[in-house]
DNA sequence: GAAAAAAGTTGAACTGCTTCAAGTTTGCAG
DNA sequence: CTGCAAACTTGAAGCAGTTCAACTTTTTTC
């Protein structure tokens, strides 16, 4: 079986990546020309579409990487979450967004979310819906474990009002994608004021 | 003062506008290059810059003028809304739905998305926004109206429930486009089951 | 260890959006 | 009606993502 070929391929690929995320965060994702990239990275042009279909794929490749993370920091809070609606949907919450810069700029949302929005049928768009459905997912989820407890109204459907909520979260995160001048503590702000009115709604009456 | 000059140039621009409208609608807004478009036309290539600043500009045109459209309907429906949180939030909503595709195709809208998403700051990705805006705050408006005849909680706040509710219908909307495969009275459906549970949570005990 | 096969790399060529210097048409003054 | 100025049109050139036929490197075979 092969050696120094296998090496010499994952070292490549790692640099090609290396690369893109230092490149696409100092000088924003479209300005990045697949050329610098590759000078970067010490290969061809024409090799950097030996590893990634297009431009769009590496980027998504980081935007993977960012919310595997994020699912699995959330997944603990999912599992064990705080007492009252609104508490536990915001400790959620906030645990996405303070994770949401950690590899990926303002710039490289954007792109991403445009990519994910303008060729939904491609691998790159369909890579990211799927990631998306996981977070509205784990959202439903936590509604669901907050139910089964009896914190939130039974007569609600918990899939429609995890739905709703993850919309909001995530409408207010391409808001604040969208806007360079907004900070984490103003959207943290703005989705609180929404979750109150909606958790102070669906909380069951006789939560002790 | 001018005469056939400006003749001329309004004929170039209806053109150019008309031409745009059936090739995107035809072809899809990327297939179509802006030297196809310019014979249709009757102009060239370069012409065409000197009316739309980019292929994007003329896109957001076509937008424009839909919305604008949607939001004169709107408007009757809020300024007398049916009795009922839920069909009042339903009839607002099924309005904006069924002539999203007056002029636009599913394609073009998620072009139009993904534009003023990648590009916020631009003019385009601006305009974009601000019809955005302009729908959400007619969607506020709408249950302002509702909680002032008291069929609204009054102890949530409007603009928050406003924002929350149009996040939700956005986002369908943006599935919807997504998603070729999608019908209105499936989109119809899907919102219709988030916005019950919801407009049950909101509504006043004693609307009567 | 040499030669053939397999795998991977390369950069030049192609595409489509956009810009701009040169050319053309229209409006207007005398 | 002639000539000048302003406005507009044009298509060729520039740019960046992507493809591909020719070349190089690694692995396998004998």
């Amino acid at each position: 079986m092969s050696g120094l070929r296998t090496k010499q391929k994952a070292a490549r690929e790692r640099r090609i990546l290396e690369a893109a995320v230092r490149m696409f965060r100092a000088e924003g994702y479209k300005s990045v020309r697949i050329e610098d990239l590759a000078e970067s990275a010490e290969v061809s042009a024409g090799t950097v579409y030996n590893y990634y279909r297009t431009k769009g794929d590496i980027l998504i490749a980081v935007v993977a990487m960012e919310v595997e993370e994020v699912l699995a920091s959330g997944e603990t809070i999912v599992s064990n979450p705080p007492n009252g609606v609104d508490a536990a949907v915001l400790k959620l919450t906030f645990g996405y967004y303070d994770h949401s810069l950690k590899y990926l700029s303002k710039d490289m949302w954007r792109s991403a979310m445009a990519l994910s929005i303008e060729a939904p049928g491609t691998p790159n768009g369909q890579r990211y819906s799927d990631l998306d459905r996981r977070l509205s997912d784990q959202v439903t989820s936590l509604v669901a474990t907050l139910q089964r407890r009896g914190e939130v109204r039974a007569d609600l459907s918990a899939p429609a009002l995890g739905q709703v909520i993850f919309n909001t979260l995530n409408q207010e995160f391409v808001d604040f994608v969208r806007n360079d001048g907004m900070t984490l503590a103003q959207l943290r702000d703005r989705v609180a004021q929404q979750v109150a009115p909606l958790a102070k709604a669906i909380t069951a009456k006789d939560a002790s």
